[in-house]
Order: structure tokens, then sequence, then C-alpha cells
DNA sequence: CTCTAAATAGAAATGATTTCGTTTTAAAAT
DNA sequence: ATTTTAAAACGAAATCATTTCTATTTAGAG
């Protein structure tokens, strides 16, 4: 499986250093998305020395490449997803648990045709994400 | 005019402040959205004290309520915009000019029924944005 | 085994946003 | 109109997630 990881960094024009296998490794492990200084607590044990702006590069640039999907949070934290679907899709975050889910393609790409074609403009990207509470935090009623 | 914005801040349980209605008159004579310090510049100049996080905290104010609108942008900053349509609905913001345009309705609510239903979870909000250039940024290949 | 461009360290800076205790004000009540 | 009071605003200072910077280290090509 680092063989992998390794195999995904190279086809993303990146070296595969340890400590980019580390987070990803962790994150894919992850049920969930994790926060770039969640991962840096639980890495920097692993390593003689592992900055904060490491993980924060590392998982910015992995993002950049499409290897990581980037969440958009209400508190305006960044966190990051480990997501193995390659197919281009959506997600329900759990504000709770933090557990990450797919969502079925929508008419979205549709709607950017529409858009550029109505409007002339050009659709550069979209943001598409569905907050709420995943069946377990919604029957227990937490809010973390 | 202003009796209309004073009666959606009285509506929005908020006391019709000549700030607040000031920074809704701008928003609205505005094409595009603006951000908290943009606003300030502006604004600081009309009453003989005006603080930035006075605006910071009507912004947020008055997007909970439901008058403003936040754009989510990828440089991460807040950015408000005044929006008229009391549909529910969804934006193409263009990242050049600012501007902000309505786009119809998409099957997002159809989606988060059948999320709710097949995950057994709850749907507590979604973003949907169409990011890009509009029609004129697009034209002149600019981007701000 | 070099060699070199890419990656990392780590301290320091950044800067948007928020907090805090005080003062002012809108608007309800008299 | 005047009083009252809860909400709003002030503004200096704090916060703190994120980024920058320069020196050092390392992955991986040749």
């Amino acid at each position: 499986m680092e063989q992998r990881h390794a195999a995904v960094l190279k086809a993303a024009g990146m070296k595969a250093t340890p400590k980019r296998l580390a987070i990803l490794e962790l994150l894919e492990a992850e049920s969930g998305y994790a926060s770039p200084e969640e991962l840096w607590k639980t890495l920097k044990g692993r390593f003689d020395r592992l900055g904060l702006p490491t993980v924060y590069r590392n998982l910015e640039e992995l993002s950049e490449s499409g290897v990581l999907t980037k969440v958009i949070h209400p508190n305006r934290q960044l966190y990051y997803y480990f997501c193995s679907n390659p197919e281009h899709h959506h997600h329900f975050v759990c504000l709770s648990c933090r557990k990450v889910e797919d969502i079925p393609s929508c008419g979205i790409d549709a709607l950017e045709r529409e858009v550029s074609i109505r409007n002339g403009g050009k659709v550069l990207s979209h943001i598409l994400q569905l907050n709420g509470l995943c069946g377990g935090c919604a029957k227990k009623g937490e809010m973390a």
C-alpha cells in the first residue's frame, strides 16, 4: 500500500518522502477529515523532527494535485480528507464526528454548462458540499 | 428605500442603526461582493467614528439572519453580498470583478432528501457556489 | 556515488478576525 | 417629551491559524 501511495505521489510529480507517505497513510486510515495540527500531533512522534509548516505545506500541495480533498468548514479552519473515489463527485460531511460520505452525481456539470452559455462566462470551479449529521450522530443528537 | 432596510432589520430582530443601514445601502449599490475592510474604508468617512470590528460584527449578524450572503472565497477571506432574491438559490461569483449572478434552482433539495433517507443522517446546510469569470471578464481574460 | 532540485526545519512574521471593558444609542416604556 | 435599558459601537489589544524566510537536508535522476 505504500507502493500505491508512492505511485500516486509520483503521478502528481511529487517526491515520495516518508513524511508525505505517513500523512497519506494516516488520512486514509481515518474515517473522516482532519486538521493540519491534529495530523502533526499524531505524526511528530514518528519522526525525529517534523515541523507543523511541513504538514501545512504538504496538505496544501496534495490538495492542489487532487490527492486530498479540502473540507470547507463553518469555523473556517482547514481540514483535509483522503478520498479514494477517483470519479468527480461531492461530499456529505458530518460536523460532529467528521465522517465523510460520497454523494451521488448531481446535475452540476449540466448547470455549469448552462451558466456558461447563458451568461457568456466561464465556470472555473464549483463548491458543493452538504453539511450535517451522519446517521449515527443524528441518532445520538450529538454535536461536537 | 431606507424604510425598506429598516423593516428588514426589524424583521430580523435587529436595531435599525445608521451604520447598519449604511452597510446595507452600500452593499445593495455594489454589483458584487465586498470585504469588511473595503466597506469600512468607504464608510468610515461618513461617520465620526466607525470601528472595523463593528463592520465585522454587523456583517456576520446580517449574514446569520439571512439578510446578507457570505461568499466562500478561495483566499479564505470574508466577503458579503446583498442579494434581494428571497427565494432559495445559489450564486455564480466572478473571481475577477466580483459580480454575483443568481443561478437557477438545482436539484439540491432532492439531493438532500435522498442523502437523508439513504444514510439516515440529517443535512443541516449545503454549500453550492460556482466560481469563475463572468462574461465581461472572460472576454478580457482578466483575473484581478 | 554524485549531484541538484525539491523538501524540511524552525523561528519569526503575518494579518485577518475576535475579544474585552467601556461608552453610546435606538427605541420601548413612561 | 423624557426616561430607561438592552443592544450596539468603540478601539486598543489579543488571538491564533497560517505563511514566510533562510539555512539545511534529502529523494531520486544520471
